[in-house]
RNA sequence: GCCGGUGUGAUGGAAUUGGUAGACGUGACGGACUCAAAAUCCGUUGGGCUAAUCCCCCGUGUGGGUUCGAGUCCCACCACCGGCACCA
């Protein structure tokens, strides 16, 4: 009897299909287990290795869960609106919806072929207006909490993509997704306000099971800093709002910066106050044309121009200092000035050096200022020059300045982030309408939610505009319509949400996916929330993994949803790289294709092989020949079948292994450490070979195989009668249990050592007591050549695995 | 610059968290089967010394340290990878 893979595995996927085998029950007195894998894009080129890696681990688990008892929701769906599918559309002339449901089909297929588990009645696809209708109604929520406006400001706009991009979707300066420049662009923009979030996003972060690296990228991202804010004057009687984490050093501040954009500039270029106001306003004109690339470029020289005509007063003392303007200021962070403080700033130091201001030491205990910063926030060093600091350490010296400020009224404890708001509108055809309309007289008003879904229309063209406007924004009559409150013509908003829309809230849509009611009933959310474990790219961190708790917080306070995070544990899998350790890439030559490894090897091989590649968290090099390796084994777990003797009895020969290997594989499996989990089976299929094996044994062997290899798993338990004995299919059966007291072996090999170097090793029975140990080791003649000229003065025992025996010298 | 991670045979990677380093797989070499090849099966495979698969010495990026014992812990350094980066 062959292993026939190319008709096992269809058999095997149409009977699971037909059984609903994988259906999550909706009401089961089994615990639930919510295993979640980040849906893909429904690209044209269909699924690639890069998938199937996270998504055989899930299913890998899901498996693993049913085996354990657990009523397990798997599901998938697609994340199907989005810009390559613009693109393709425009470029062939096809609807893109039409694109979409063709890669949805081919991706569905490629799915079953590779025999994931997924409940594939609870799909989602985020284009489907039964999906977006909910989408749009949260949006509509945010709208009526103030947490979406639309506000005019420098975004980031992509010249290729033409349109504008969230600070999450800029990467050194680049277009997330295209690598095209992207510059700064003034438009009115949705606006998500994220930031309301921020301390919330931040402190939860604590509660939750998600690897560390995620945990400190959010949190880096969001980048909360304590300082304080400080009000100067200004010479010409303003009040100048300085942020600063180091309000110790305030003595020390030697002149002020304001960003080219501050609001007090443009007073005072209007009250014509400034002497220099053309050399102002041109580089005003200079810092808003420049680009994101050049703004964060590298090394560059400090520029700015000062202020002639107004200068700031130090409120410690009462100091006139110069004031700057600079793009080395930000306007979009904390005030968008800064007291500048050079003799502890490493950038304040080097405008300073430029700009001959003076560099006044308040912190002692650095190299001489004049030379470089001194930065340390720590105890290393002692107020100077400060007169009631003098003699604290910096840690001592700012909560003293804090209380000083706020009892004079002049400053306070500020803290600040680094996230932004978010940019939520788009320009492009292929995403969600923004279910508002602008009237003159009302202003934007929300839709009523009995017109969701806001369908999309037909547009003639779905090419984006060069002017920067939706090409939705040509179809008048879509655009035109009546305001919902006064009845007054109005216009639509003819922008659209971003990809990161839809995802936001998907897992949610999974646990009820039919409901027209609700975006899900409040039964299924309390049945299915939060999802146990979430496994998907760290590329998401930032974008989809921060917006999607960001919304769920929102849902929670509005009471939609009962957990206040949607996921308990998150986890994260490497990247699969071509043969030789480079990205794979059409460019390179170098792409897997699943469908090709499946036809070659089977889809258990390509399951096996993907789990086995390498630990699960790094990144692994594709290998042919490690593909062969996984088969070779699938073979010899086949070719055993012919060699199982006995009944159901498991052999005293393979006991410890056995059970050590039921252990060891469950444990294995939990951690993600699928590659020696297989490694663990490999070993013991070695054992059968080696001391033959029972029908118990080699049923057991099946069970543990199933999740990885679930078709063979099946076809054998089948043939070899399993099935009939146990009533049902592999997937359907326990995991097998182990006993503790089996998985020692009968006799135990005890390393020896002297003085802690190895000298030989000795059998001895398990549970053997330590002065039979020392005994039989002592025989051992390596160890005895050694023991002779020493008295031993220590003997350590680790029991069941080390005798070490410590000595001096004789005499 | 700041934060995090990694470094082990020819190679992908193991090592019960301080207890026999190199599990398992790949590759290579030798053998069996075959007219032959593929497939399969058996054996060997870190380096040195050696007649020897005896013994001994060396060996987990580098240099120190703690310990009876260190891939694992501590200190200093080197290399590579990832994230953030004029965030005051």
């Amino acid at each position: 009897m062959k292993y026939d893979f190319g008709s096992i595995e269809p058999k095997w996927q149409k009977i699971w299909k037909e059984k609903k085998s994988f259906a999550a029950q909706d009401h089961s007195d089994k615990p639930k287990f919510y295993g979640l894998v980040e849906f893909p894009y429904p690209s044209g080129q269909g699924l690639h290795v890069g998938h199937a890696r996270p998504y055989t681990a899930m299913d890998v688990v899901a498996r693993k869960k049913r085996m354990d008892g657990y009523n397990v929701l798997f599901p998938m769906g697609y994340d199907a609106f989005g810009l390559p599918t613009e693109n393709y559309a425009i470029k062939n002339h096809i609807h893109p919806a039409k694109v979409t449901h063709d890669n949805i089909q081919n991706f569905r297929s490629q799915l079953q072929m590779l025999g994931y588990s997924f409940d594939y009645d609870r799909e989602v696809n985020t284009t489907d207006p039964a999906y977006y209708k909910w989408t749009q109604w949260i949006f509509l929520q945010l709208f009526k909490k103030g947490l979406a406006y639309k506000t005019t400001m420098p975004v980031n706009w992509c010249t290729s993509c033409k349109c504008v991009l969230a600070n999450e979707e800029v990467v050194e300066g680049v277009c997330e997704r295209c690598g095209s420049p992207v510059i700064r662009k003034e438009k009115s923009q949705w606006m998500l306000k994220i930031t309301e979030y921020a301390q919330r996003l931040i402190d939860d972060l604590d509660d939750l099971d998600f690897i560390e690296r995620v945990k400190i990228q959010q949190r880096n991202w969001i980048g909360r800093s304590t300082g304080a804010e400080v009000t100067f004057k200004s010479t010409a009687g303003d009040d100048i709002v300085v942020f600063t984490t180091r309000p110790d050093t305030l003595f020390g501040a030697t002149y002020m910066v304001l960003s080219p954009e501050h609001e007090l500039v443009k007073s005072w270029l209007e009250a014509g106050r400034l002497a220099n106001a053309d050399e102002v306003t041109a580089y005003q004109k200079a810092a808003a044309s420049k680009s994101d690339l050049e703004r964060t470029e590298l090394n560059k020289e400090k520029t700015g121009v000062r202020l002639d005509g107004v200068k700031g007063i130090d409120p410690v003392n009462g100091r006139e200092i110069p004031i700057f303007i600079s793009d080395y200021v930000l306007s979009t962070y904390g005030t968008g000035a800064i007291m500048a403080v050079p003799a502890h700033d490493d950038r304040d130091w080097e405008f300073a050096k430029k700009f001959g201001c003076e560099i006044i030491e308040v912190v002692s205990g650095g190299e001489d200022v004049q030379k470089e910063a001194f930065t340390a926030k720590d105890d290393t060093g002692i107020m100077v020059n400060s007169e009631f600091l003098n003699g604290m350490t910096v840690k001592d010296a700012i909560p003293a300045i804090t209380k000083w400020l706020e009892e004079k009224g002049i400053g306070h404890e500020q803290v600040n982030y680094k996230l932004r708001d978010w940019v939520f509108s788009r320009q492009r055809y292929w995403g969600e309408p923004i279910p508002m309309v602008w009237c003159d007289k009302c202003g934007w008003v929300p839709l009523p939610e009995d017109q969701l879904p806001l369908l999309l229309p037909e547009v003639a063209s779905y090419e984006p505009t060069d002017d920067g406007e939706s090409p939705i924004s040509k179809m008048t009559d879509w655009v035109n319509t009546t305001c919902p409150c006064c009845g007054a013509s109005a216009r639509r908003e003819t922008d659209t949400m971003p990809q990161w829309a839809g995802s936001s809230w998907y897992f949610l849509r999974y646990m009820d996916p039919h409901n027209d009611k609700a975006l899900a009933s409040k039964e299924a959310l309390e049945q299915w929330s939060p999802v146990d474990w979430y496994n998907g790219g760290m590329e998401h961190t930032t974008l989809h993994l921060l917006y999607s708790r960001f919304w769920h917080k929102f849902l929670y306070d509005i009471g939609v949803v009962p957990t206040k995070e949607p996921y308990a544990k998150r986890t994260s899998h490497g990247m699969i790289l071509g043969e030789g350790g480079e990205k794979m890439s059409k460019s390179r030559g170098n792409v897997i294709n699943p469908n090709d490894v499946i036809a070659a090897y089977g889809a258990d091989t390509m399951r096996t092989y993907i789990m086995f590649i390498g630990d699960f968290e790094k990144a692994a090099s594709w290998s042919d020949n490690g593909v062969k390796g996984c088969k070779r084994f699938l073979d010899r777990v086949w070719n055993l079948s012919e060699k199982v003797t006995g009944g159901m009895e498991q052999s005293e020969a393979n006991a410890a292994a056995l059970h050590k290997a039921i252990k060891k594989v469950n444990e294995d499996i939990d951690a993600m450490k699928f590659n020696t989990a297989i490694a663990t089976l490999m070993a013991l299929v070695n054992d059968f070979y080696a001391n033959g094996c029972t029908k118990g044994d080699y049923g057991a062997l099946l069970l543990m195989l199933s999740p990885f290899a679930p078709h063979m798993a099946e076809e054998l338990w089948e043939q070899m009668g399993y099935a009939k004995d146990h009533g049902g299919m592999a997937c359907e059966q326990p995991w097998p249990v182990y006993d503790e007291s089996k998985t020692v072996a009968q006799t135990v090999t005890i390393a020896i050592q002297v003085s802690g170097k190895l000298r030989g090793t000795v059998e001895v029975p398990a549970g053997s007591d330590n002065a039979a140990i020392e005994h039989a080791a002592k025989e051992v003649p390596t160890v005895a050549k050694f023991l002779e000229p020493l008295d031993i003065v220590k003997v350590i025992h680790v029991p069941g695995k080390l005798v070490n025996f410590i000595g001096k010298p004789k005499g």
